[in-house]
DNA sequence: GTAGTATATTGACAAACATCGATATACAGG
DNA sequence: CCTGTATATCGATGTTTGTCAATATACTAC
C-alpha cells in the first residue's frame, strides 16, 4: 500500500513505472535549493568568501585580487554574483571599495543547505 | 602586525594591496570543495537524490523519470554524473536498473560541506 | 586642469553544461 | 527468431558560464 512496498513488491516481468516514487519537493523548490549550491560551486567564489570571512569588514578588491588566480575583471564579476546572491556587501571608501561577508545571509544559507543534505545522509 | 590590523590601519591615501589577506585554502582545495557543490547545483539532481533517499534501494530509472520534468536521456545523464561523483550506485535486475543512494558518500559530502560553511557563518 | 590608482562594465571568445531525438544495447516473452 | 520494454550512449543544438583585454567611471593628488 505504501509507495515503498509497491516498489519492493515489483517482480521481474511486472510493469515498471508505477510512478509511486514521488519527489518530496516541487521542481521549483529544487531549483531554488540548487541556486544556493550554484553560488558556492566555483573555487574563486569559495576563496573570496574565505578571505572575507577571515578578515572582518575591511577587504578591498585588490586584496581579494591578490588572493585568487584570476584577473581583476573576473574578481569583480564573482563579487557581483556574490553580492547579487546577498552573501556579501560593499562600501565605497575613497577610491577603494571594501567588501564584507553578510554573516546573517551566510548563516541562513548554511541552514538551508544543511536541511537539504540532512534529507540525503 | 597581524594581517587584520594591517588592513584596519590602512588610511585614505595609503597604498592599497598589501596582500595581507591570504586565503586559508589553496586554489586546489577550493576547486575540490567547489566540485562538491557543483554536483548538487542542479534541480534535477537534487530531485533525483531526494527520491532515492526516500525510497530505500529499489528505484528504477523510469520511476525517476516520472519524478522530474526532463526526458529519459537527460535523466540518464544526471544519474551518470551522480554515479561518477560516488553519490549513487546502480544494480541491473532483469531489464531494469535499480539505483540507490550511497549513504556513506552522502554523509561524507555533508560533512565536507558543513566544514566549508562553518568557516563562513 | 593632468596623471595615476581602484573598481566596474563592456564585449568578445571559448569552454562547459543541459537538453533531446535518434539510435544502440540488453533483456523478457512469445 | 521477432516484438516490446528499459536504459545508455551518441550527436547536434542552444544556453550558460568563466575569462580577460579594453574601456569607462570615480576618486586622489598635484
Amino acid at each position: 500500500m505504501s509507495k515503498t512496498l509497491a516498489i519492493l513488491d515489483r517482480q521481474l516481468g511486472d510493469r515498471c513505472c508505477d510512478v509511486s516514487a514521488r519527489p518530496s519537493r516541487t521542481h521549483g523548490e529544487a531549483t531554488s535549493a540548487a541556486s544556493d549550491f550554484e553560488h558556492l560551486a566555483h573555487p574563486v567564489r569559495l576563496q573570496l568568501l574565505d578571505v572575507l570571512a577571515r578578515n572582518e569588514g575591511r577587504v578591498c578588491v585588490c586584496d581579494l585580487e591578490a588572493a585568487v588566480p584570476v584577473k581583476q575583471p573576473t574578481v569583480s564579476h564573482h563579487l557581483r554574483l556574490l553580492r547579487e546572491a546577498g552573501l556579501i556587501e560593499s562600501e565605497k571608501v575613497g577610491q577603494w571599495v571594501y567588501y564584507r561577508i553578510r554573516r546573517d545571509s551566510a548563516r541562513a544559507l548554511r541552514e538551508r543547505v544543511q536541511q537539504v543534505l540532512r534529507a540525503f545522509a
